[in-house]
DNA sequence: ATTATAATCGAAAACGTTTTCGGAAAAATC
DNA sequence: GATTTTTCCGAAAACGTTTTCGATTATAAT
């Protein structure tokens, strides 16, 4: 299967290759006519320009890289998602490489997609990983780079977030508005900044409505698993201290907490509420519905890719080119879980 | 930042392109003494290959194209998880484009796809597409291709399926095994073969065990959502029927009559017992948990991939390459919605 | 010493495009 | 008709690699 190039075009119209090359990109100092004739023969022989010579030639691909920790995730297919519509917009295409969680991995995709010469690299990292050799590599060679959700605040390049402080606050404080003043939270693994934030803005939470802060009342997770709040909700119900409201790290880990508390015939949200995080969507359709925080993870994609682009822009300008961070709102969505009938 | 190049390494060393090329690619007529200066001074320089100039030179890019409905969607991020994997463990990198389900949007990618000059393509058709002209345009350029989950029977490539009819023939039988014999069918589309082939199944089943069909037992779904089930199971009590078990054409719509029959108080299994299919991660946190049929997606992904290294390996080589389809198997799972206490 | 063989290297073409720069032809101006 | 200007075209270099094939030198066989 012959690909037709353009000195088939051209050597078929008797015109020189620089000709066809300009007719095509409608280039000012090509006549109409040969213009015309030129973009016809391309049409009948179907010519599409050869990507790798372009590539080569022009010393970019269209292409970005994005590395995640896992696909299978729905708030990072979210976030994948709107990228890869943006970056389409865009006439970008997307490589996405899974890091796994492992640090290991997460060095071999990056070392991957700069040997690719990508145009840019989207980045959450993994938990392991932090400011590393790796993640410098990428700002030395001046790629354009953007991270989301899980970053690192010492690597100074663009990045897109949530304010988990402020949304964990803000989940904490509509259970205070129901009434709740026993407050259990159910936080994630020890290093994730977010599972940090989460667990301050908590605290913060409970301080600004002058309620006790007592760290017997934190429950910390071995992993982000339905079978941990199914655990969980055991212990709480066992330890019996009067908990009325549970403020868990992600949705999946609360429907285990309410999944036990169905069992058992605990009341949600009246004898005790629960609010989750991320609004996946298991939020919705479990009894009673789940009331969580909702993270604009598609649009959190959009941005991300909104960003990588401005920053390959002004470098292919030769412009220097200034990291810029986005934080997104966050949003309480309020369903049976936690609304209280009084 | 300048890249280095070979050329660099050649004249620091004095020695010529084409031999630091070889001494790279470990060629024997190379000296071990050479190989070894370049090699050092390679990596002292942080030298990487440009991809761009071996892609032009070699005509292959070690990139395939992934072309599926969406990505926020279990079944098919299990897929891409396998994919990418798999692709990953033999040097490839994977570029996956959303049709969402628009045909428009679909032959937009491939032609994207074909322009980029992807090594290969995999695909799972939207549910407008069939045996298009853009499909076709893949095969008539050679590019190798293999399609899985929802296919076209009518273009001849590789394939990787599961057998719809045998799965719900199956999960059918499981309701029969467990005592039900009025058993309803909330089925999918109009068109997509795999609701076809479902409706099929639970058909023959049906006759396989001499229970009449019923058309008036045969809900059809406008659209896959939670909210169709909740509909349907209303309906359903409405019109008292006596039916006692109901299979699902997959897990959303199956959680949607489970929250209703909930609500309605309806025990589940005892008096109506529910199967749905795919296996999504709602379906292990729902009370009570929904028995289901595995669709192995991770496998399937796997599995196309190594059909794609095939027909690529085999064209590069020069031979042709004849189809192959793989038919994965898939399993009845069994969990409380279907398990009567008798 | 001569020839044959093996070991090591490099020149050069090729992959297909883009872009600069100069030149020829046509048109416009005087 | 001579000059200037405009319009249109193409030669050639460049991007960085891979690979063929011939050349050179060193080694082995005669």
């Amino acid at each position: 299967m012959r690909e037709t190039t353009l000195k088939e075009i051209a050597s078929a119209l008797g015109i020189s290759i620089t000709t066809v090359s300009k007719a095509l990109k409608n280039y000012p100092d090509v006549s109409d006519k040969t213009k015309k004739a030129v973009i016809a023969l391309a049409q009948e022989l179907d010519y599409t320009p050869n990507s790798f010579a372009v590539n080569l030639r022009t010393k970019e691909s269209k292409t970005i890289g994005l590395i995640i920790p896992e696909v299978v995730h729905h708030f990072f297919s979210g976030v994948v998602n709107g990228i890869i519509a943006e970056a389409e917009k865009n006439g970008y295409l997307v490589i996405i490489l899974q890091s796994n969680e492992s640090l290991e991995l997460e060095k071999k995709q990056v070392a991957l997609l700069i040997n690719k010469r990508v145009d840019g690299i989207i980045m959450s990292l993994s938990n392991e990983s932090n400011d590393d050799v790796h993640i410098k590599d990428i700002l030395k060679k001046e790629i354009p780079f953007v991270q989301f959700d899980k970053i690192s605040k010492l690597i100074p390049s663009s990045k897109v977030i949530i304010n988990d402080q402020k949304a964990a606050m803000e989940a904490v404080q509509h259970l205070i508005d129901m009434g709740c003043r026993k407050i259990a939270h159910i936080r994630g693994l020890e290093n994730p900044q977010n599972a940090i934030d989460r667990f301050l803005g908590y605290k913060k939470a409970l301080e600004k409505n002058g309620i006790p802060f007592d760290s017997s009342l934190v429950y910390s997770c071995k992993a982000i698993t339905f079978d941990q709040g199914v655990e969980f909700a055991k212990q709480i119900l066992e330890e019996d201290k009067g908990i009325d409201g549970i403020f868990v790290i992600t949705d999946l880990v609360a429907v285990g907490v309410l999944a036990h508390f169905n069992e058992k015939g605990i009341e949600v949200p009246n004898q005790i509420a629960v609010i989750g995080f991320s609004n996946w969507l298991v939020s919705q359709v479990i009894t009673p519905k789940l009331s969580t925080v909702n993270q604009p993870s598609y649009d959190m994609g959009v941005a991300a890719f909104t960003l990588l682009l401005e920053e390959i822009l002004s470098r292919k300008e030769g412009k220097s080119f200034k990291p810029k961070i986005i934080e997104l709102e966050t949003e309480v969505i309020v369903r049976e879980s936690t609304l209280k009938k009084s």
